[in-house]
DNA sequence: GTGGTCTAGACCACC
DNA sequence: GTGGTCTAGACCACG
């Protein structure tokens, strides 16, 4: 998996938002450990320093926690890791409504909008 | 404005998603002359072969009209703009409510953390 | 002035300590330009690099502003500077006082030296 | 242990001030030998000859006697070594008078935050 | 092996 | 000019 990354804002913080998003999502839990710098970097395409500094980020923000010579883990703070699931939520909403708001729709259409989808997806389901 | 593509999805396809944005948004509005496909070969860094295969998807779809000699205009057809602009809307909740979901969130509590970030905006602005 | 570094700390820390000392003995006020990172890096003898993280540190700690364009300022946040100052003052009196303890001093010998020091020094004072 | 020297002093001084730190903190008692020259100047990494001059100086003060073909030994005299001990102290306290002045602190807040370290120690300990 | 630091040199965005 | 990012490649400390 080599990445496309936005020319927008900086690389080491898309890293950091990809391994955000593993974390909240799951993929990566509460004390498991990460890929080292290099595979990352040989994952992603970039140089390892650029991802020493998104780890470097993440275990500022408290995410992850580094021992020397064993690798980067998943902090096993829960209430932290609560924090920016709720954190990334908040995003995902401000983004969204940015963009409704773009195509030209008030709150009010935006919350029908997603009612009417949200009904369709359990007539689905059931 | 050189874009980053992603790899997953072919660069013809995203290039007429943008225009469709820009069009919904009214940056073009019905009858406004897109960039040549020169011009926006040069603009986006792409091959211009590639720019053309979106102008004729475009057209296919009905949303631009090609006039020889003349160049390329969003069609007048406001219904099919309209049509257009719920799709991309379609889209952005479907985007959404995905994202939100592998965040580990369900409808009933999405709905509510749009309703309270909706009312903080109004608060902001009044 | 090239400055020796030790071996035991990055040398970015021990940058950025010096300018704490600076400002917190008053030679950089609140509000001051600090020397750009280039000149730093020629000041104490090390890649410019090594300069800008101590920079990116001490903006982290919010102890300086960077203004992109114009360069990096003691912030004006008076509370913050004096925080800084006191736990400045409260390392220097950790390590004193593991000196002292090293050299075999008990905490009531060293308070009768300070003391008689101290005395002295007003007596050369006067 | 390779050292790193500050340029405003003579290397052999620092290395004086080293053992006599050694000496006073008990690592080296009276009688002990000293390590060869040869060994000296291998662990710190200078020149033979800057480590003799340090050996000289400190026989020149009687802190440590040389015995031909045996090696330099700490001097057994007891009361110059405590005097030797309040030197190093009297300095420590000096320098760091000096440093908390130059953080603004007068000698009543010095004594008093002191205090509080010190009793903040003793809680621990206790 | 791991992460951490440092250098040299490049290009960028902002003012 | 300013600070900010990125690369390539080196060396280090820790386990």
């Amino acid at each position: 998996m080599t990445h496309s990354f936005q020319h927008s804002q900086p690389i080491y913080t898309q890293i950091m938002e990809i391994f955000f998003q593993r974390i909240c999502r799951g993929e990566l839990g509460p004390g498991d450990k990460l890929p080292t710098v290099r595979e990352t970097a040989v994952e992603v395409g970039v140089n390892r320093n650029t991802i020493q500094r998104s780890y470097m980020e993440m275990e500022r923000r408290g995410v992850v926690e580094t021992r020397r010579g064993q690798g980067t883990f998943v902090t096993t703070d829960i209430e932290l890791l609560e924090r920016l699931r709720q954190e990334l939520a908040r995003n995902q909403i401000f983004l969204f409504l940015e963009n409704m708001r773009q195509l030209g729709y008030n709150p009010f259409e935006i919350m029908s909008m997603i009612n009417s989808s949200m009904q369709a997806k359990e007539d689905t389901n059931s």
